[in-house]
DNA sequence: AATGAATGAGAATTCATTCAT
DNA sequence: CATGAATGAATTCTCATTCAT
């Protein structure tokens, strides 16, 4: 087995462990056991634990581009251009659910966690805005363009976190059109 | 000291640090020597450490009741409504906010506790409607009512969990804003 | 209720549940439970808990007398002699079976009850040995007397031990059977 | 020290311990201490306390097989035969019989114990009736053979019991005397 | 005399981390 | 490079025993 594909498996494992139990609720030997790979080696290419989740947040949580918003708005739609923007963010596939799961628990005990958390945020809402932007035909006031966009980004994090509990998620489509509303456009 | 004043402490000083550091990541000497109490003390009143936080929910966490909403609202203005909702659930006070986060955060792993979670939002988006309801003048369709108040909900939770974290908080008024604007009302 | 009697239930209680679980298996606390007094009174009569199994053992394990012989034995029968001394002996009634149990187990390990243990097992040879001399019709040779006593001792104890475990018991019957035909008399 | 070396010398210190003080009141440490390994290494091999009494059985405690009967039979010597049994099943060397002490001691207390313990008795009972037959010259009534057996199985495990708690232990031979002459043959 | 709250000395067990090979 | 045996600090939990009231 090449070096890189164990590395990646242990990646693999951690994400889902993480995201299933905690942080801090998961051994390394689970992981190394789901990894299918010896003990030692988890902590060969990761010396200390909390490596393991540093390495997933650099790896695999890239800082959404501006790119993500190309392709998604329609215009004159700005409830089906929010739920498009959420899909193209991979906020619902599992990857990248459970990355954005574990940082939102982790990031109340871990600094460099919540840094990442921050600049996820900020990301999200700045994306969020740009697609408010081009899929409302009329003028936008700034201020409202912020609150709509913060808002549904809470309701993102908020849909992503509950997923994964195995509870009922909150209704992404209800919160799209709910701001859409609230720009002045149909609810879409 | 009275006992029951000792028991007080233990649970203060759980709240406390479950809410800082999480529950797993807290140790429950460090509770002990946070309450200033002997350790055997924190068995004796709660027999496994997941019996403290079950106290909590139990003892510190009351289902908000229909009469959170009784003389918070304003009709014809609904933001202002939601806002006041969101005072008078002691969202915004310490004790009632690390609550909360410590029932965001760990429902995932603990099943008692994501019955309390799943619970606690159940009834806060029910008085959210409530309150929508009595604030909003003309007549509200169901399901945007419903909507309105599931996309509250989930900004009051992001906000909550993120005030704690320290970093920047959304903007709750302006998400309130956003949902009077999206159920026909000025933005207050 | 009288001081007395909740003495006694204590006792009731530890007899039962130390020939259950064992001596160091079984917590003062779920004495008291089981005897439904408060904890402190076990303290409060039996300073150590060592001291309950003391008390259990003076007060409740008399050494058998020569009394126990009189009335057992059936001239020309040993079998059925020796069989009813140990029903005389009453090692086959609940209550004193616990008891032998316990001091059979905790022997071993606990030198105050393995001198008890001592004691017993001496006065009980004795007593099988008296009861086999009137037993049996012609000369019985005083070592032939000795060694089936002892081995019907060992057999004795054995039983008491097994009955409490649930699982199958050695033949009483067959080793007073065993025993009467080494002394020279029928199976019975 | 290779590592089998260690784990060996842990089951001996349990084997000694568990006989010495029984296996509720050896802590793990005190076996670490006495095998001169970390207590870590204890857990590292037996993940659970009970884990060690159980491999003491499957490892040391091997069910006697018929090998056992072949060449100590003496026929037409009842009594040296099953003296000869007693010492070839090594019940009357220290590494077996502490072993023996163990699972009589603790049969009532752990399930998995007592079922060692009957199948020890069984076909420690099969062997000794296997032995009788084949040193009796007559023929020989099953039910006797049985009943004889057993007799002197229950004195075997009283004799390894009582050895070790230091007191006086009942008489093997003796015993041996007695039930060869049960059937119909002398003392010896 | 009686009690239940209190205590602290362990107990088993976990686990991140090290390191010899 | 890779690994699995090894370690010990930390953690949860137990319980005999004490003692103020």
């Amino acid at each position: 087995m090449p070096a890189d594909d164990r590395r990646t498996r242990i990646l693999d494992a951690a994400e889902e462990l993480f995201a299933e139990e905690g942080f801090d609720a998961t051994p390394t030997a689970r992981i190394a056991e789901a990894a299918g790979v010896p003990k030692g080696l988890v902590f060969y290419y990761f010396p200390r634990k909390i490596d393991l989740l540093l390495a997933l947040l650099q790896e695999r949580l890239p800082a959404p581009t501006s790119d993500a918003v190309r392709g998604v708005v329609r215009p004159g739609d700005p409830a089906r251009s929010l739920l498009a923007l959420h899909r193209r963010l991979g906020l619902d596939t599992h990857d990248s659910l459970v990355l954005r799961v574990i940082i939102f628990r982790e990031s109340g005990t871990h600094p460099e966690v919540r840094d990442h958390f921050r600049r996820l945020r900020r990301s999200l809402v700045e994306l969020t805005e740009s697609a408010l932007e081009q899929a409302v035909d009329r003028a936008l006031a700034r201020t409202l363009r912020r609150q709509a966009a913060e808002t549904f980004v809470s309701v993102m994090l908020d849909h992503a976190n509950a997923r994964r509990s195995g509870g009922p998620v909150p209704d992404l489509k209800g919160a799209a059109a709910v701001v859409a509303l609230a720009v002045g456009a149909p609810a879409g």
